[in-house]
RNA sequence: GGAGAGAUGGCUGAGCGGUUGAAAGCGCCCGACUCGAAAUCGGGUAGGCGGCCAUAAGCUGCCUCGAGGGUUCGAACCCCUCUCUCUCCGCCA
């Protein structure tokens, strides 16, 4: 949620935010909706302060005085009735309207109008060489039964997959190896609720934005996560945290489940794109102050657990186009996959700052009382299905066997290859 | 799923249908006392939305006693619905 104050003095702001990011919203049309709604709010309350002072005059009055008393207030009463549903309504319309404004993106992310506007501004390693035609992930995983997305589609439908064997080894690994490192960097490690309220869906700004990526429980109006980036912000949800605690660092890991509505035929087979997958997610609330500052750290930790791993990426400096509402900055992080001879989103990161805590009511309050707004951001630490198809595919051989990568073999049980059965 | 109890400020906990935004206590902040502290004394301590105003300070109006509706001139207090929490029983990883 925006600032609406911010939004009623310098509305040229969201203009050129709008425009930056490509959207058309009518903000002259919404000031003035403010205006009338700010009339309407003078008048109501000026009609119930004078209701409250014959309210306090009538207990002091007696025979006609009093009947007369009670005549005007029930004429004040009609008036009032008439004014409160129109300012009901007005009001109504304009969150509505506020809801779909975005967050006023950082200076330093990119105009633009598609993906091909992101800017890579990092690289760490080389791509691999191979002397043979690298297989794709799904080839790999079904030969070697660690993949079985056909019996995945047999229960579950088209994108839901098993993982098998060496595979549910590894996932439990890559746990153990992020959830260490996330850790020793003072993360607290969470486990959190994954079906959430309506309210965590809205205030981490999924809602309205993307609401059909979603899944809703018909018996109850539980909605199951994409992220743990919900559960993880509204953790601390109408709470005023202690300015001594910040930044205030958190990991969730969860299983994540999207829809993928509107990506029909795209990425297809294997667990690219998969309804459901695991995830450890990280997540800061830090002070407006430092956080530009926690936001580059939470970068280099997501750069530090894939270069433990080993995996050639880049860092892509998102543009306005393809950063969420929410977001004020986002980088992606894309791994080689030589199986698609192509650089693939692995993992996420974005400063939403002041945008979920708004929503959220989540302030911070320092040594001399002043109160504020969180800032809050998050970032992904390890998406397992997809670093996964990363592992396989960097560390295949010509046999289609896939090696452990070095940092997991102590969660291994001395698997340190994964071979035909 | 069945039965019962409850939901009031940072916390505990009073509240008669009409100066109760709310007693009291605790906590916290400021001041006095002290070399300093404790104890004691004095004062202050919710949030939201508007208006005046310099997007400050300050002043001021309205709203909020789980949520929504109803009765009433007037509701924390009466009525209805919902949500949540707790206890017991049943079921269950």
């Amino acid at each position: 949620m925006i600032d609406i104050e911010l939004f009623r003095k310098n509305p040229e702001i969201f203009e050129a935010e709008i425009k930056k990011r490509n959207m058309k919203i009518d903000v002259l049309a919404d000031i003035n909706l403010d205006k009338r709604r700010r009339k309407l709010i003078s008048a109501v309350d000026g009609l119930r302060a004078k209701k409250n002072e014959n309210t306090k005059n009538i207990p002091k009055l007696s025979g006609e005085e009093k009947n007369k008393a009670i005549a005007e207030m029930k004429k004040i009463n009609e008036e009032l009735e008439k004014l409160e549903v129109e300012l009901a309504k007005v009001n109504e319309k304009f969150m509505a309207r506020m809801a779909t404004y975005p967050n006023i993106s950082h200076e330093s992310t990119p105009a633009g109008k598609d993906e091909n506007d992101n800017v890579p501004i990092f690289f760490w390693g080389n791509k691999p060489e191979f002397d043979f035609t690298p297989k794709n992930h799904q080839e790999i995983g079904r030969n070697l039964d660690i993949l079985d997305d056909d019996r995945g589609a047999k229960v579950s439908g088209a994108r839901f997959v098993y993982l098998k064997n060496e595979a549910v080894f590894l996932e439990f690994a890559l746990v153990q190896y992020v959830l260490n490192i996330l850790y020793l960097k003072g993360f607290i490690p969470l486990i959190p609720p994954i079906l959430v309220k309506e309210r965590a869906m809205f205030g981490t700004g999924f809602f309205p934005a993307e609401r059909t990526q979603y899944y809703k429980t018909e018996l109850d109006d539980l909605y199951l996560v994409g992220t743990a980036e919900v559960p993880l912000c509204s953790y601390h949800a109408d709470e005023i945290l202690d300015v001594n605690d910040l930044p205030l660092k958190y990991c969730g890991f969860s299983t994540c489940f999207r829809r993928e509505a509107g990506s029909y035929g795209k990425d297809m087979g294997g667990m690219f794109r998969v309804h459901q997958f695991d995830k450890i997610e990280m997540f800061i609330f830090s002070h407006p102050e430092n956080s530009w500052r926690d936001y580059e750290f939470l970068r280099t930790t997501l750069e530090e657990i894939f270069r433990g791993l080993k995996i050639h990426y880049r860092i892509l400096n998102m543009c306005t186009a393809d950063i969420g509402s929410p977001n004020a900055k986002k980088y992606d992080l894309e791994a080689w996959l030589p199986g698609q001879n192509a650089y693939r989103e692995l993992a996420s990161c974005s400063n939403d700052t002041d945008f979920q805590s708004r929503r959220l009511n989540i302030k911070y309050k320092d040594e001399n009382g002043k109160k504020g707004l969180v800032h809050t951001m998050n970032s992904t630490a390890c998406a397992i299905g997809r670093t996964l198809i990363a592992i396989y595919e960097n560390y295949q051989d010509k046999e289609g066997n896939v090696k452990v990568p070095e940092v997991l073999l102590p969660y291994m049980n001395g698997i340190e290859y994964i071979s035909r059965k």
